[in-house]
DNA sequence: ATGGCCGTTCCGCGGTATGGGACATCTATG
DNA sequence: CATAGATGTCCCATACCGCGGAACGGCCAT
């Protein structure tokens, strides 16, 4: 009975444990067998199977008759589509993705903050042959990526440290930002210019725009990226997608009830006005 | 401690009950507070909130702290993503569900049968005016739907009935199938067709083309719809969405590795061979 | 054959989940 | 402002039920 165990402001054991042997599924080993799971969680055989039969009932795991083992069942999937399906700011969003699709082609998600980690909640797939991977409902660091970045940089400060405090500032690539003043520092450029950058912090061939997404309160609720390759980039583009990417959150944020905050940065070197593109017309 | 409780074969009980809260959330009930859900479920107060304490540290739900209320949290996001993005099914599909959306502009939908229902697993939204409500990982009844139809068309006469049996035949419209007799003739002529139309048996004025996809084992493991707004329907735009199911459902299929089963009917009236439209030119 | 690993089942013990109750807070109402 | 009801939270003794050891049978590779 000393299995692990450490917090003592215990829960219910059952339901934490049953909740364990959900979490030990992974995109990388969508099936276990009861032995399998039993030495994840390190639980006795019996324990676990007890736990997977009351699961299964349930549907929240299935077994494959043939092999025994299992795999999460369709409950879970309707459960959490529910989650983001009821999430205002991914109906909202949806048709601005498209749009920025539409207009530059590549790979667009819309994330938000979870735990100090970016979750994606949505995205649409690039239409080039050469694709960055990601799939809706993964996670990702914050300190290397677009999306993820654009939304630490509107972290209090006290709430920035506690995240890298947390996750740690690990490194990716030779860009990865790797120190918690330099990573300050960075933030403060982000909110001063409106929009973020990712050159190849996560992983060395890609590279991102992203922009923050506020609700009615003002408040930093997800964010939208562009995700490309880096070889197919030259300064214009990058413009480009920063500005698709503004302009983008900014007509999510009204959608979302957002007055409309003053803060509207350009580009350097482009006009003060958002003329540089106007790939965006309303629609048809 | 009489609180219902039937079934005998039970599982653990604190798991069933955590089960139970977690379901009770739903797309139109997104936030329930500790009461609501000890009414639902039928459980005192006091454990209701200790099953809560325990699944929000797990992050299955999440308190409001203004309110108190909880919801579901995201990891229940990630595991049901992981449910779909494993199955491969989905991978495959997506990007001839890509090439009808271009080829016709309607809504797609992607889906599979379970507990004899329609879960639709991946969808694109259509890019007209007027679109049909759905929602990936929500659930449809099977037997008004053309998903549906040609899901169960695929079942042994055994398993029909058992679904007919645990489904009913709800009716939803003048046109919906509530006969077990009708719906087995019905799923014959499906068979033997080659594909599934509904005319508006699910909602009056939606209409939809749907094939099956097998995989290698030529099993039935999904099926691919387009679904469009009646009165923009006529015969040829009815016999051009079939052909593209089709054509698509086979592609897929060969994706699975599926060895091209023989039976591969055209429409009546359109020439033997699949020259009606070529809408699906290989890519960009 | 045989040994190892697997999933499954059973059972008695000890821990633990349970629900009543108490309390503070908040809102609506008079 | 007082009061009544509803709510979220916490605590505790007890009955019950989840726990894991052990044993069984099936399956595979050695």
């Amino acid at each position: 009975m000393r299995v692990r165990q450490a917090a003592k402001a215990s829960g219910i054991r059952a339901v934490e444990r049953a909740v364990a042997i959900l979490r030990t599924f992974s995109s990388s080993t969508p099936e276990l067998s009861v032995s399998e799971l039993g030495r994840a969680v390190g639980l006795h055989k019996s324990t676990v199977h007890r736990l997977l039969g009351t699961l299964e009932r349930t549907g929240f795991v299935v077994q494959d008759p043939g092999t025994k083992r299992y795999r999460l069942g369709l409950p879970l999937f309707e459960l959490g589509s529910m989650v983001v399906n009821t999430l205002e700011v991914r109906r909202v969003a949806r048709p601005y993705l498209e749009e920025i699709h539409r207009a530059c082609g590549e790979t667009v998600h819309l994330g938000i903050l979870d735990e100090g980690e970016v979750v994606y909640i949505d995205k649409i797939e690039s239409t080039r042959r050469v694709r960055m991977y990601s799939q809706v409902g993964r996670r990702a660091p914050a300190h290397c990526t677009g999306l993820g970045k654009v939304l630490l940089a509107q972290l209090p400060d006290a709430s920035l440290a506690e995240v890298i405090e947390r996750r740690g500032l690990r490194r990716f690539t030779s860009k990865t930002i790797t120190s918690p003043k330099e990573l300050r520092d960075h933030c403060a450029l982000i909110r001063q210019q409106g929009y973020a950058l990712d050159t190849g912090e996560h992983e060395e061939l890609i590279q991102c725009a992203a922009a923050a997404i506020h609700d009615h309160t003002g408040k930093v609720v997800a964010a939208v990226s562009i995700t490309s390759v880096a070889a197919a980039m030259d300064q214009h583009r990058v413009a480009e997608h920063v500005s698709l990417v503004q302009q983008a959150a900014r007509k999510i944020s009204e959608g979302l009830g957002a007055t409309l905050h003053i803060r509207q940065k350009e580009l350097p070197g482009s006009p003060a006005r958002p003329a540089t593109a106007r790939p965006l017309t309303s629609g048809r």
